[in-house]
Parts: C-alpha cells; sequence; structure tokens
DNA sequence: CTGTATCCTGAACGATACTG
DNA sequence: CAGTATCGTTCAGGATACAG
C-alpha cells in the first residue's frame, strides 16, 4: 500500500490521471485541459507517473514534434477506485 | 473532489484512518501502532481528519487522562474506498 | 497521558526563461 | 511542440523540548 502513496503521490497526481481516464493525449491536450499546472509540474507528474508504470509514453515521429500519453492497462484499473473516491468527496457527511 | 484531496492530503493521512478503520482508539494506542509518525504528525493528521469531518474526538475524564478517536459515519464509508486503493498499489499490473 | 512549541529538512509547487 | 533549467515559496514531515 506505500506502493499506492508513492504511485499518487501529490496534489495534482490524480487529475493528469483523471484526465487520461477519458483517453490518451498528447502534451499540449493534457496542458490545456490543466491549466494550472506549469510546464515543470506537469513534466513532473507524467515521468512519476510513467516511472509508476501507470502512464506510457509514446513519441512520434514528423513535424510538428509529438508526445502522447495513455494510461497502462494497470492505470486503466484505476479508474473505478479513483471514481470511487471522488465519489466519497462528493458526498456529504 | 478537491475536497477527498484536501481530507486525505498528507502521506501518514490514510493509515491513520486505516487504523481507525479497525475500531476506535486512543491516542496513545493510536501512537503505538503507527510508530513512525511523530506526536506532531498524529496531531496534525487527526485534527485534520476531525475537521474534514472523518474522525470524531472524545475527552475522557478521569486519571490518566485520555482521548478517544473514532470514526464518524462518513469516515467508515471510507472503508472499501480505501481498501480497492490498497489492493490497486498490491496488485503488480 | 495528550498534546503544543520550536526549529530544521526536503518535497511539491509556481513562475520565468530557455533548448532540441 | 515538448520539454529542461533555475530560483523562490509553501507545506508536510522529523526531532526535541516542554505544558496542561
Amino acid at each position: 500500500m506505500e506502493i499506492t502513496l508513492t504511485a499518487l503521490r501529490g496534489r495534482w497526481t490524480t487529475l493528469v490521471v483523471r484526465e487520461l481516464l477519458r483517453g490518451g493525449r498528447t502534451y499540449t491536450e493534457l496542458k490545456r485541459a490543466l491549466p494550472a499546472l506549469s510546464d515543470k509540474v506537469l513534466s513532473e507528474r507524467l515521468a512519476q507517473l510513467v516511472e509508476a508504470g501507470v502512464v506510457e509514453r509514446e513519441r512520434r515521429p514528423g513535424w510538428p514534434p509529438s508526445t502522447y500519453y495513455r494510461l497502462t492497462p494497470h492505470g486503466e484499473r484505476l479508474g473505478p477506485v479513483l471514481q470511487a473516491l471522488w465519489d466519497w468527496g462528493a458526498h456529504r457527511g
């Protein structure tokens, strides 16, 4: 379970995952969807998620340069779990 | 969902909740169960959880002084959610 | 026993500038 | 376009001392 804490640590990490749960995205698309994140933070979170095996990174050849991010199968399995977490938060206690 | 992030923010928060999912605990019992946490961190996390409506605090009269912590109904509902998170982490994918 | 006060470290964040 | 470099800020956390 320490694993989970390491994989999802960071204030913005789950929001990046949420964006990718809706489908693969390029760097620019993620940036537009999450304007609150600086380039630095977005890059750091993506690298962390790749390292954790949650996200897969694919450089695309051609011009303009493009990098595509998508969830791995492991990352996809995070969907219902995070949904449950958010539902809990939306619920008045 | 920002609510969830605020309520559970902090590296140790979910571990404190996990301990309380097994039943109410006094401060000393929590401290023994989570020896990695300094008094300061344990107090801070408990105060944060009380503030978030996840945990209930009850001072008990008599000697020695004692304070009892237990999950609120809202906190109890966190059980299966966190379990799912930990299961995800335990699963190599 | 159940905390609070103080001081310090390190991680995450934020803003701006710059490169392949 | 997709980042890295740099610098400053903020905040969770660790250690120790002390108080109600």
